[in-house]
DNA sequence: ACATGATTCAACCAAATGGTTGAATTGTAA
DNA sequence: TTACAATTCAACCATTTGGTTGAATCATGT
């Protein structure tokens, strides 16, 4: 068995890279192994029914083992939930501030971020309503690795936006108003898939189009809301 | 008792005006009776944690009353959910569509749907999320309402984008990704509240006003960026 | 072939949780 | 007052569900 336990207790520590490195070592070095099975499987049953939801026979069954193999591998329903929640939250929120802080002039640093933030998204496209219904749930858990990772790393970004602002750059909005549009622009389509492929009467297919439209087109468009 | 049950049977023949109303009688003129009481400790119970998440003697502690009242009033948990799902929905989603029929030219329509909208959402802040969660879980639960509800009534106001748009008044983006950038402007702030509290490093209080200034800027803003 | 540790599973167990019951109390109309 | 329905609750029940166990099997290095 791979030490795929021990790796993850270093999130506490913020050796995220490091974490993120063996982790993506350990699955791709053994696609098949079990444990893989297990946490692939508990992931997409995490994310689509959260913690209560989840049931540990559903997601046995989703990786076709038997239901005592996750408690040999994880232990415990929480501490499968914990691992889960913790690479959801990895996979989506340090990039934020990673991209945000690329040495770049606001306008091209905006239509990069755009890009590529949405290629993040479109790849984990149920991380942000699973994250955002389990931080609601409790807002404390991970509040201190939240902070680190993009609290103050953020602040940066928002202080380029208000110097750009002063020399009327912008458009006339607080710094942080424009970066919550643009998160907001981003992932609420992922967020509210049902209910605007219910608006928008739209298929799968034709939701995923509208996606990667959006996505051909958002980048220009922040830019062009955002600079004056 | 009060005959609240079978009011809301009649959500399923789409009877929502009527059964607002009755609702609405039912509440304000016997504010202390247990049956309120149960529902408004459902409604903050399965709003915050969701329909697994929820305890049902949590929600007869916050309602104080023994945990046999809530099946004596409704049942059983499910039936207990169903109603308090169902007036989520109510509260939240006919309204997109009735104000977005108004008969207005599409800058004062933009203008006041936003600034109507965005006081629904103040209003009832912790919905979206909840509803949102929810349709994940099970997109056909309510479908056809919601289809009923908003999935033809909204096609004139995308009309009405697209003629503005032939005639050059908008700026060049599909009507569809219009409506969809508005409505991620207006209710992300609210699904990513904890997120957007860390990062902008703020406290209930500072949040709240960061919303409150988002009220006053928002319907401008829209206007701007939709309009060219 | 053997020894050893990793892996697998059917059957069980214990706790949590939704739901029931029946008696007691309160309110109300005749 | 009396009768009757509405309301309240403590104690209990049944099911679901997370978690355990111990034996069997597989894999690997010697």
């Amino acid at each position: 068995m791979v030490n795929f336990c021990a790796g993850l207790l270093y999130v506490w520590s913020s050796e995220i890279e490091i974490l993120e490195v063996e982790l993506m070592e350990d699955k791709t070095t053994d696609q098949s192994s079990t444990e893989l099975k297990i946490f692939e499987a508990a992931r997409e049953v995490f994310q689509a029914k959260g913690l209560e939801g989840a049931r540990m026979q559903e997601i046995a069954d989703k990786a076709e083992i038997n239901k005592s193999m996750l408690h040999y591998y994880y232990r415990s329903k929480a501490k499968l939930f914990e691992k889960v929640y913790q690479l959801s939250i990895i996979k989506v929120i340090p990039k934020i501030a990673e991209l945000l802080n690329e040495d770049l002039p606001l306008e091209q640093k905006l239509r990069s971020f755009v890009d590529k933030y949405l290629e993040i998204v479109k790849a984990n496209p149920d991380i942000p309503l699973f994250v955002l219904h389990e931080m609601n749930k409790d807002p404390n858990r991970l509040r201190n690795f939240m902070i680190d990772q993009i609290g103050k790393k953020v602040q940066p970004f928002l202080q380029q936006i208000r110097e750009e602002r002063e020399k009327g750059n912008t458009v006339d909005l607080p710094a942080e108003q424009i970066m919550v549009n643009i998160m907001s622009l981003m992932i609420f389509p992922f967020i509210a898939r049902p209910v605007f492929k219910t608006i928008l009467e739209k298929d799968d297919e034709g939701y995923e189009a509208f996606i990667e439209e959006r996505h051909r087109l958002l980048p220009d468009h922040v830019v062009s809301i955002v600079m004056k």
